[in-house]
DNA sequence: GCTATTGTTCGAATATTATCGAACAATAAA
DNA sequence: TTTATTGTTCGATAATATTCGAACAATAGC
């Protein structure tokens, strides 16, 4: 597949943050990747449709979120936790905190 | 005017937290309240219509980030602080602490 | 009671998002 | 090269949000 764009931390920007992990299913997305450290796309759709994950996985990644890289035919996701602690220090690990 | 249903501390949800914070209109609603302490309505409006404002401060109110009590013919709103801090701690001094 | 002030609610128009199937692109493996 | 796998992109539809004027409600003050 193809490169994607990842915003610097300089981007980042926090209503997208915001905005980002206010959806439930983007947000369990980065509750896995918080306990797993990382995964392709497929091993955290909920049986939703490719299509419906990818859209989720895009929001993630434009808000600075997540970062994808290839890996073979699929994509592997990890949380971006140094550059996001960077921009708003403490925002992550109270999100992440909250009873899930 | 009439009074408000405020959810309990059990109730907030974090999504809507997260939802109503990743607005601008209402993270500067936010900040200021947090700078000022309390604050009407009207106070807070950049020049927007009424019933625009109406819209947000429900918002943060249905989300259980503010407070609004009557006081007169006007609102008084405030930040419940120790409410949030209490369901996710942290999470407001993070969105604080974050250049505005 | 009358008037002014403050905000809410309603309704409609607009804009943004979410969802999902289908077609497509890129890699891997046979 | 052919086939399978993984995700993306496109397009359409449905659901939600935002915005704002206008009408309304509640209080304060004259």
């Amino acid at each position: 597949m193809r490169q994607f764009r990842h915003p610097s931390i300089s981007e980042i920007q926090l209503e997208s943050v915001l905005y980002a992990l206010s959806d439930p299913v983007r947000l369990a997305i980065v509750r896995q990747l918080a306990r797993n450290g990382e995964a392709t796309c497929a091993a955290l759709d909920g049986g939703r449709p490719k299509s419906s994950m990818s859209h989720h996985f895009r929001v993630l990644r434009e808000a600075g979120i997540v970062h994808t890289r290839n890996h073979g035919t699929s994509h592997m996701n990890e949380l971006r936790r140094d550059d996001l602690d960077g921009a708003f220090p403490g925002l992550l690990a109270a999100v992440l905190a909250a009873p899930g």
